[in-house]
DNA sequence: CCAGAACTGGACTGTCCAGTACTGTTGCCT
DNA sequence: AGGCAACAGTACTGGACAGTCCAGTTCTGG
């Protein structure tokens, strides 16, 4: 027997359940997702299933709290800018590039779509989804602009709010324009149009 | 026998019908909602129901879609901004509490929930929602937005991104906050935040 | 190599709910 | 007044699905 993944069988199932239990919540919503279904996806008895996880409810929850992991790679993405006055504005809108690009994955959006819309039935995670992963980012995105106020490149004094209002500048439409409509795909064009004309008016607030 | 409300039975019944179908969605949502807690809300029998909406999609359509009426009053809170110089902040500060009194409401938040969750099962609906709702007002805040630009009051070359980037630099925050906590309940002092900060960057910006 | 734990597969229970059927009643229109 | 359409009430059908049970199989650790 190939084993390839690593730990035991168990470990392995489990990984598995996670996995299977993640695209199928994603692709068509709590509601909707049937635990058949995962453990079909997954390659395991519902009973398997039902081993590794208390319910449905547990399932969800802990696969949702899970993905805040991956929060660390977008925290890298708006994390450390150089401090050269000379080429700040292209330096900015680099940073929102990838910011943009990172937020606006699919991925991303349609777990957020996810969140949101169990936000009622989940109130607990919601709060922690937002906490550990948006505010999380934000807080990073303070601190790289406090970085550069300490440089003189940047008048800012609360840089939280600075982060809000540039998050909001760039995010505002096509966050919107992903939650309403069901696959956005945004193309790149529109992503750097976002980005240059949300630094110009960043800039033009805090420089 | 007391009538009140105009029209014969059937039309009151089918009224009865609509708003207690809006109240009882937007509470539990579409899912959780069924056609019985409906009908007993709205003191009719379910065959009464199904007399006036062939099925569960086409109620809640019906109803979501009803409620575009209601941002003829958002659009009102959004137009005609007195062309003054001297006190344009001072103007545009108030705009901007309107604005986000009107859309932090939690009624228009919970709807905008309902619409996002369930934008994968009706895709058309998110669509129209956005387009007709959305969009009207963005459109409106632009109009006021290009009138103040005639006036020599504001400096902008595309409208529409200027009332973007106004609605993202208010929004944005209280928004999301809603969006992923159950029930929000911003206070007026917060409001207030949000308000004169976001019109200062816009001026920043845009003047 | 051999227990015991984990897994499979499928049947099964209980519940919820959309939508229908049916019988009788109430309101409306002429 | 009288006739019809809409209504109430309630029972029913059919399907979906969370969660359980069990009998037999496979893995794994000592």
């Amino acid at each position: 027997m190939e084993a390839n993944e690593p730990g035991g069988r168990s470990a392995r199932k489990h990984q598995a359940i996670i996995e299977a239990a993640t695209a199928v919540f994603m692709e068509k919503g709590y509601a909707r997702t049937s635990m058949d279904d995962i453990a079909k996806l997954a390659a395991v008895s519902k009973q398997t299933v039902y081993k590794h996880f208390a319910d449905k409810e547990t399932l969800f929850a802990e696969i949702v709290m899970a993905t805040t992991d991956r929060v660390d790679a977008m925290i890298d993405a708006v994390s450390g800018i150089p401090a050269d006055a000379a080429s700040l504005e292209e330096n900015l809108v680099r940073l929102a590039h990838r910011f943009l690009t990172t937020l606006t994955h699919p991925q991303v959006l349609q777990l957020r779509r996810l969140v949101v819309a169990n936000a009622d039935s989940f109130p607990e995670l919601g709060a922690a989804w937002y906490e550990q992963g948006f505010e999380r980012v934000l807080a990073t995105l303070a601190d790289t602009f406090r970085h550069l106020a300490d440089q003189g490149l940047l008048r800012i004094d609360d840089a939280t709010l600075a982060a809000n209002h540039f998050s909001g500048l760039l995010l505002w439409i096509p966050v919107n324009k992903a939650m309403f409509h069901g696959s956005p795909q945004h193309t790149q064009p529109e992503l750097d149009h976002y980005a240059t004309a949300g630094v110009r008016a960043f800039l033009a607030a805090y420089r």
